[in-house]
RNA sequence: GGCGGGGUAGCUCAGUUGGUUAGAGCGUCGGAUUCAUAACCCGGAGGUCACGAGUUCAACUCUCGUUCCCGCCA
């Protein structure tokens, strides 16, 4: 039996606060789950959208590690940037927490006890990783050994990178602790596990046979998948000490595994909002009238449709989602978006450098948002977008009805006349908006929900287009009025139906036409304006985007290409310029080698005889480790010859042979690609 | 490797239960226009619907195989 649902609560994924928010971020979640929010409570719904950083978990503690500070004091970092970036943007949320909140602790803490209290979790001992140095377990990440597969030997404990396969620990040959580089020992250790494989049937029932039709395809498809295949108990605790403690006394040490205190992190967000508004928690997330939806990316899919639903089954006392409409991923000019890569455009960068223009990005992500498959982001696209779509039909049909009204009534609305049937037609059509619009947005299809807003903006373009009020201002005036007056009331349905997308325009457009409205409904109207009011002087909505704006980001994103290729690389940086005179002092030489010898009591230095063409001298070259003495003789190398003599371990050097260095340290000698005369001038 | 999702015009994407000449926006080309940020409005060109086989009177749509991309898991 279906019942009628009047309350939403809307969840959008946290943010893990190991870094700020990236367009992929908001294109996959926030922006749709903003507009969907922004909808409902033009609609007059009850809603309660909440966002807030995801702040533990093993990457955290890694990056501070490697950068010499504590975990708080990166999630403090990056929770700041987000939760202001995102307050920038215009992403409504009526709360923006974060799990270190000692609220969400005793949530999570509470949810775990009446988890076990009631049996509902077992208990299994494992071994596991340890440090004996360090005292502690080691996380499948804080431990590197040789890849069983490929053989790279920075393989990680979950995964090789340098081969893409998944890993356990105890797979890795010769692990080491990247704590303190010892070999760690296998020690057995205590977790609780929550058995999905007890709610199979649940899940049969409630996703395969209840959400068929109105989940998503590729959500629908995965959560068959994994029930199909049968699920395993999943361990909800750690051997770690960054999270939320477990409430044992024998679980010392121990903290919830990030997967379990994530999501709770909805609910306290929730208590916290219901504090600060003394309101009741409980109904936003245990009332059967309430909405439960989660917006997520599709990395996300079985904790939102699998593993949380369970949990909150388990607990017995809370609603499920109703829908959980995750996204796919979006690329960045054809590349996958990537945190440690730098490849990236981040919300807090673009704020800086593309002033009041938040709506452009709303815009441009949302007509791009990856719903269906992977999509690709652009700069030029986002110019196009900009100058041919937002300016080019919205902005400029604002403005040239809004000049108009000034020029022939110096800013006071004018009264309509009698409407033509062309007119009726017209006024029917915006009637219908709020509905088309609304069903896409319903069924959470958002880029149709915009490109149906946009063809709103169309119908004005058209009607006056049609109607040439310029061309009847002098033998008809009247009619004008009649005309202008219809265009303003299209202008002000725009600024209505605009406001889940375009926020910061819509509040420009209202201010601009005096009005405000804030009813979905009335977006339909065509009474918004009363004939006789005055509007304020016309302000364009949108700019347009120069070429050299675009270019600069192209430009940026190369440069963090070029930066990346050298770390990965461990190139070093390039150099200063020099002149070509600098270069000219050089003395660079093909020199033969005469003869070569170790030179006792060192390790790595040989001394070498070399005919430099003008004569025979003696260098010495650090080169011992790489080659025999006896494979150098007859090998023409490069040598700097006027480089200013040096004793080294007691012999004297004339000279300095040029070597290749690696990333490595290794040494490899440089040789001209044919054979040459001693002495030939390298330039 | 297993599973899920996807590969449709230059670009970004729609295509409902298989059915007449496969759609939209942007770009492009042409026309019309000048109120408007050279924007708007009208029209044209552009697709062997990833590839190969099969089922069918009929397949972008169903089945099988191949291939590429993304995700989840091992």
């Amino acid at each position: 039996m279906a019942i009628k649902k009047s309350r939403y609560t809307i969840t959008s994924a946290l943010p893990y606060a190991n870094g700020p928010v990236h367009i992929g971020h908001l294109a996959g979640v926030y922006i749709p789950a903003d507009i969907y929010a922004r909808y409902l409570r033009l609609k007059g719904e009850e809603v309660l959208f909440i966002g807030g950083s995801d702040e533990h978990g093993v990457p955290i503690t890694i990056k501070a590690k490697n950068e010499n500070t504590t975990p708080q004091a990166i999630v403090d970092r990056y929770h700041a940037i987000i939760k202001k970036s995102f307050e920038e943007l215009g992403i409504s949320f009526d709360i923006y927490s974060r799990t270190s909140n000692p609220i969400h602790h005793e949530t999570a803490a509470d949810f775990f006890t009446k988890l076990f209290n009631e049996g509902k979790l077992i208990a299994k001992i494992s071994q596991q990783y340890y440090d004996e140095e360090a005292n502690q377990f080691l996380a499948d990440r804080y431990i590197t050994g040789t890849c069983p597969f490929c053989n790279n030997e920075q393989a990680y404990g979950d995964q090789c990178e340098a081969c893409g396969t998944s890993l356990n620990a105890t797979d890795l040959i010769n692990p080491k602790s990247a704590l303190s580089g010892n070999i760690p020992v296998l020690k057995e250790t205590k977790h609780w596990y929550l058995p999905l494989d007890q709610y199979e049937s649940w899940l049969k029932e409630w996703i395969l046979k209840g959400h068929k039709e109105d989940w998503k395809s590729n959500v629908y498809g995965q959560c068959k998948s994994w029930i199909e295949q049968g699920l395993q108990p999943r361990a909800v605790t750690r051997d770690l000490d960054w999270g939320v403690k477990v409430p044992l006394k024998e679980a010392e040490g121990k903290v919830l595994y990030v997967w379990f205190d994530a999501p709770i992190g909805y609910i306290s967000a929730t208590k916290e909002w219901a504090q600060e508004h003394h309101q009741d928690w409980e109904k936003w997330w245990k009332a059967e009238d309430t909405q439960l939806v989660h917006f997520i990316g599709k990395d996300n899919i079985v904790f939102h449709c699998i593993i949380f639903p369970c949990m909150l089954k388990a607990e017995g006392s809370y609603i499920f989602p109703d829908n959980v409409p995750a996204n796919e991923f979006l690329n960045l000019e054809n590349d996958k978006i990537s945190t440690s890569r730098n490849w990236a455009v981040w919300l807090h960068e673009y704020l800086e450098e593309f002033k009041d223009k938040q709506d452009v990005l709303r815009y441009t992500l949302t007509t791009i948002a990856p719903e269906t498959k992977d999509s690709d982001f652009t700069w030029t696209d986002f110019q196009a977008k900009n100058n041919n779509e937002l300016l080019a039909i919205f902005g400029n049909l604002v403005n040239r009805t809004v000049v108009l009204t000034h020029k022939y009534y110096e800013g006071i609305i004018p009264e309509h006349g009698e409407y033509s049937d062309y007119e009726k037609e017209i006024i029917a059509k915006i009637a219908e908006f709020p509905k088309i619009i609304g069903d896409s947005i319903e069924k959470y299809r958002f880029r149709e929900a915009l490109a149906e807003f946009m063809n709103l903006a169309r119908v004005g373009n058209k009607y006056l287009t049609d109607t040439e009020p310029w061309k009847k201002q002098k033998e008809n005036p009247e009619a004008v009025k009649t005309i202008l007056h219809l265009s303003l009331q299209i202008c002000a349905s725009l600024s209505v139906l605009g406001e889940p997308f375009l926020p910061f325009t819509s509040r420009k457009l209202q201010k601009m036409l005096n009005i405000n409205v804030h009813n979905w409904e009335a977006g339909g109207r065509t009474d918004l304006l009363k004939a006789g009011d005055p509007i304020n002087q016309p302000e364009y909505l949108f700019e347009k985007i120069e070429d050299t704006t675009v270019e600069a980001q192209v430009r940026k994103l190369e440069e963090a290409k070029t930066q990346n290729l050298i770390n990965r690389n461990n190139v070093q940086p390039a150099k200063e310029d020099v002149t070509y005179d600098d270069f000219q002092k050089m003395d660079i030489r093909i020199c033969t080698v005469l003869a070569a010898e170790k030179v006792t009591k060192t390790k790595k230095l040989l001394k070498l005889k070399v005919d430099t063409g003008i004569d025979q001298r003696d260098i010495v070259s650090g080169i011992a480790e790489y080659y025999e003495p006896e494979h150098l003789i007859g090998k023409q190398v490069l040598m700097l010859i006027n480089l200013a003599p040096k004793e080294i371990k007691g012999v004297a050097s004339h000279g300095m042979v040029l070597m290749a260095e690696n990333s490595n340290g290794e040494l490899t000698l440089v040789q001209p690609d044919k054979a040459v005369k001693s002495g030939s001038i390298v330039k």
